[in-house]
RNA sequence: CGGAGCGUAGCUCAGCCUGGCUAGAGCACUUGGUUUGGGACCAAGACGUCGCAGGUUCGAAUCCUGUCGCUCCGACCA
């Protein structure tokens, strides 16, 4: 393509409204342009190194043994209904009501459509497995889109759903698609690691996350220094430091009195001296409107997405002073649980058996000692509910978790029947029983990912993208554009020669100064530029440039071999 | 939704505190000329409901009220 017939809007300033990198460097290379808050138009050059990525990942899809497939965006709201996810995701559905006031839903993801389609056509074992993909628009109402592309409205995903006969099978239907992940990642140019996972609406038996290292990401992953272990911070554990007291001292909770004391910390130190691994703290959440009193160790710290996991909903919120004060009739810094039975309590798994701890008493200024979890405090659900901090011990390892952040491109769920079931998709196995199927779900955010690439690839003069998804692979830029110059003349010549042979090529044809050429061409991150200016024709000339790398002549009789033989170094062949 | 900030030319911003004349600069754009290996220079030109609505005032980009939009931090997620 010829850059003077393209509209590439690149800007010399960075955009006011663009925050990171990878989305100033889409607005200044003319990737991309907003049309209002999470919702941008994709230019020429975006729509390129879109439609790239996205055909990588069909490659790997059909691979991987998965079949293309459409689905409708506009979705009836009943069959959301059906999977119970209408009430559950209503903060993210987009609705619409046509002429007749029927309501409908934007689709935020495809397991109800799916799901009714497989429950329509697949009737037998013999059948199975099926893994079924689109490349499609998602829409969601986010409660705040930000950075471009990484959480926008509107945005384009791969889903993917399996359905198998057994749990075993859908075991490898999971492995096919995280090992398909892989390559996707890979070939696109970025390091993307898996790490375990929370499952939150899509629900299911467990999952993994692809994330790309990035301190602009949005999630915080933690990770032993060797690989082995590596979970979201939502999900990950750790050992113990310290273990928590289980020696029973023999005595019953005895009230003393703590006057002003409403911190673990004050309680840690003189007179009182004990340890914060020996207090209880107690925090009390307003969970789907009732009270409840969720127990953690002194020194730790609650995760909410675990307490969201333990408790199946997300639909809570921690309970004001006042409310607090309603309930148990102390303040935040008194409180406990020992003898409360009118509300629910839950604890932490790093206290059980915990015997001779500390806790408030529900009176203003008192506390008790000589608690013991078991004899004490009515405990109706134990869960992991511990926020795991950088330096304690990796659960796998044992050394010391690092803890970094990272955007999420991708996510693998194993769902099991959550869906199949109430949306009564069911096989018939071998000896004639209808059996739900076993599902899987699989997704990555195909232009989150193009972003990701550029958060990843870049310096300080533009994007340096990797031949695999680059808008044009080869840059063609005569310093003049005299038409019948023979700097023109060459560069015309090698365009020709090289779209005959495939290569994605641009010429930049226009009437400019070389400066704005380069930078230009530097900007938007060419991976090969291919320059040609009159000083080093004379010598029979011209120079190569690799985005990222350093300038080298070649000779103009060989000058296709060796463009072609430096695409094959940048490909990495 | 809670907290913080910003809305002035296509873009980046100044002017606002302390109200006053035709509302400014740089970049981009148009025309002419000079240039031509790292975002050129000269000259001329075009481009504004100062986000919107209301108020205060002789007079509002500037002060007040409301409203809309955008960005950032938190809850949500590919």
């Amino acid at each position: 393509m010829r850059w003077s017939q393209l509209l590439i809007p690149t800007l010399k300033e960075n955009p006011a409204d663009a925050e990171i990198v990878s989305h100033q460097l889409l607005l200044r290379a003319g990737l991309i342009r907003k049309l209002t808050g999470g919702l941008y138009t994709f230019l020429p050059l975006g729509l390129r190194a879109l439609r790239k990525v996205e055909r990588i990942i069909r490659e790997e899809m059909d691979r991987a043994g998965a079949q293309e497939v459409l689905m409708p965006a506009l979705q009836p709201s009943d069959i959301w209904q059906k999977s119970g996810r209408y009430e559950l995701m209503q903060d993210v559905l987009f609705k619409v009501k046509d002429r007749s006031r029927k309501e409908w839903v934007l689709g935020p993801t495809h397991e109800e459509v799916i799901t009714t389609l497989v429950a329509g056509e697949i009737s037998s074992y013999r059948q199975l497995p099926k893994n079924f993909y689109q490349v499609q628009t998602k829409f969601r109402d986010e409660i705040r889109p930000r950075f471009g592309l990484m959480r926008a409205k509107e945005f384009i995903m791969k889903d993917a759903y399996s359905f198998d006969a057994t749990d075993e099978g859908a075991q490898e239907s999971y492995r096919k698609m995280y090992a398909a992940y892989g390559r996707i990642f890979k070939r696109c140019g970025i390091q993307a690691i898996a790490v375990e996972a929370d499952t939150g609406v899509i629900g299911g038996k467990f999952s993994h996350e692809f994330m790309v290292p990035a301190e602009t990401g949005e999630n915080e992953v933690a990770y032993s220094e060797g690989g082995e272990y590596a979970a979201n911070v939502e999900k990950a554990t750790s050992r113990l430091t310290t273990p928590t007291p289980t020696v029973d001292t023999g005595s019953a909770p005895g009230k003393f009195p703590t006057p002003g004391i409403v911190t673990i910390e004050a309680l840690a130190s003189a007179p009182y001296n004990v340890a914060a691994t020996a207090q209880l703290k107690t925090l009390i959440y307003l969970i789907e409107g009732k009270i409840t009193l969720v127990m953690m160790r002194g020194d730790h710290q609650l995760n909410e997405t675990k307490l969201a996991a333990a408790t199946g909903t997300a639909n809570f919120r921690a309970a004001t002073s006042d409310e607090i004060f309603a309930a148990l009739g102390a303040r935040p810094g008194s409180l406990g649980a020992v003898g409360v039975t009118q509300h629910p309590v839950i604890a932490d798994e790093s206290l059980r058996n915990a015997a001779g701890m500390t806790t408030g008493a529900n009176e203003d200024g008192f506390h008790f000692r000589d608690v013991n979890l078991d004899r004490d405090i009515k405990v109706g659900l134990w869960h992991d509910l511990r926020l795991v901090k950088a330096g304690e011990p990796c659960p796998v390892t044992g050394t010391p978790l690092k803890i970094r952040r990272a955007i999420e491109v991708g996510h693998v769920f194993k769902l099991g029947t959550k869906y199949s079931e109430p949306l009564e998709a069911l096989y018939l196995d071998e000896t004639g029983q209808r059996k739900p199927l076993v599902m899987g779900c699989y997704g990555i955010g195909v232009t989150r990912t193009m972003q990701a690439v550029i958060e990843q690839s870049h310096d300080k003069d533009g994007i340096i993208w990797p031949v695999s998804v680059a808008p044009f692979t080869v840059c063609i830029t005569p310093l003049s554009v005299l038409a019948d110059g023979p700097v023109m003349k060459l560069a015309e010549e090698l365009y020709q020669k090289l779209n005959d042979q495939g290569i994605d090529t641009i010429i930049d044809d226009r009437d400019d100064r070389p400066g704005v050429k380069f930078k230009d061409s530097e900007l938007v991150g060419f991976p090969l530029r291919v320059g040609i200016g009159e000083k080093s024709l004379a010598k029979g000339e011209i120079e190569l440039k690799p985005r990222g790398g350093v300038m080298q002549p070649i000779k103009v009789e060989s000058a296709i071999e060796s463009i072609l033989s430096a695409l094959k170094t940048l490909s990495g062949i």
